[in-house]
DNA sequence: GTCTATAGATCGATAGAC
DNA sequence: GTCTATCGATCTATAGAC
């Protein structure tokens, strides 16, 4: 019962940048193995559902971690306003100003499609929904506000989708102003 | 000198469509045979480059669907606001309501990014500035008008990464409501 | 031009020594 | 737990018959 020297935890950082920087299909064992300095052997110790696990794996820290620092406190008793700047300031850092793709929205495009459609459709659903719920309680009606938390969460997708393409994080700089201004203006 | 049976650009919408479907990794020749109808043989006369050239020509095919169809309407001399209407309806119709995917922005995302880095990023730099030279003709300022398309070409490709995710097609017609509106509201 | 057969590399996954 | 060796399947690409 002592601790291993890796813990399956450990390498998921890793795991998820292959997966970022090549998909799911392009993401091989080879691959994986150099980028965690771990042999098959380990890999299928830790995930003995291989890539698929690794994958779903992968997906499930990155949903904890956004409901831990964009989600959870967009629904926290704080000021709104304040937990909307600072969704876009994680968000920015997050991204590296849109220079680093979001995996989610990667396999939603068709990378794994089928594979992954159920933690896809959560992860977004519930980033709309704890944004909408922030403006709500900053005094915007519940049908603009769910309106308005669309918009944002699409603009940024879009964002990152523009940054890579024109190789330019200040689309994504740009992006970010236009959603707070928007944010911003509609509650006035 | 005989027209060939099946000539080289009849099979690039079958290719698309696969290279759409699961990307450029995941789009194995066997797949790509039996999409088109051909073999092995006949897929490498008439791309002797490959995949890879197979890839290059479904981006420039779909560069000049978008050439004639979108970005040449925008810079027209007819109506601008006329024009970017038309502009939302085709793209409506051509990413099926968003639930057909982007390819330029799958390969922008990280498919075979490094490829085909030049093509994507003209495709998109020539969106943004069509639709922008539609909007100065229009009576916006240049430096608005730059803004104005630049978002509205990423929360384009945002509702096509929300709209999968979500697997619902209201959220792309959503995204055009509020795109058109943005475009009309700030002519004014 | 189109096919089948197949080369040669790499894939995901497993087995077993240590 | 971690490694190496290796399996069978699949991959891209080529060769050659027709």
């Amino acid at each position: 019962m002592r601790r291993p020297l890796t813990e399956r935890h450990e390498v998921l950082p890793a795991l998820a940048e292959v997966f970022r920087e090549h998909g799911f299909e392009g993401a091989s064992l080879t691959r994986i193995g150099q980028a965690t300095g771990l042999g098959k052997g380990s890999l299928y110790h830790f995930f003995p559902g291989g890539k698929t696990e690794m994958a779903a794996a992968v997906l499930a820290e990155i949903d904890a971690w956004f409901e831990a620092h964009v989600f959870a406190p967009l629904c926290g008793v704080q000021d709104p306003e304040r937990a909307v700047g600072a969704m876009l300031e994680s968000i920015g850092r997050y991204f590296h100003s849109g220079r680093r793709v979001c995996l989610v929205g990667l396999f939603a495009l068709g990378d794994a499609r089928g594979t992954f459609a159920r933690p896809v459709r959560t992860y977004f659903r519930r980033w709309v929904d704890a944004l909408a719920s922030a403006l709500v309680r900053g005094g915007l009606a519940p049908a603009s506000a769910a309106d308005l938390a669309e918009d944002a969460v699409m603009t940024i997708q879009g964002a990152i989708v523009l940054t890579r393409a024109l190789e330019d994080p200040r689309v994504f700089e740009r992006a970010g102003s236009r959603v707070r201004e928007r944010l911003r203006l509609k509650r006035r």
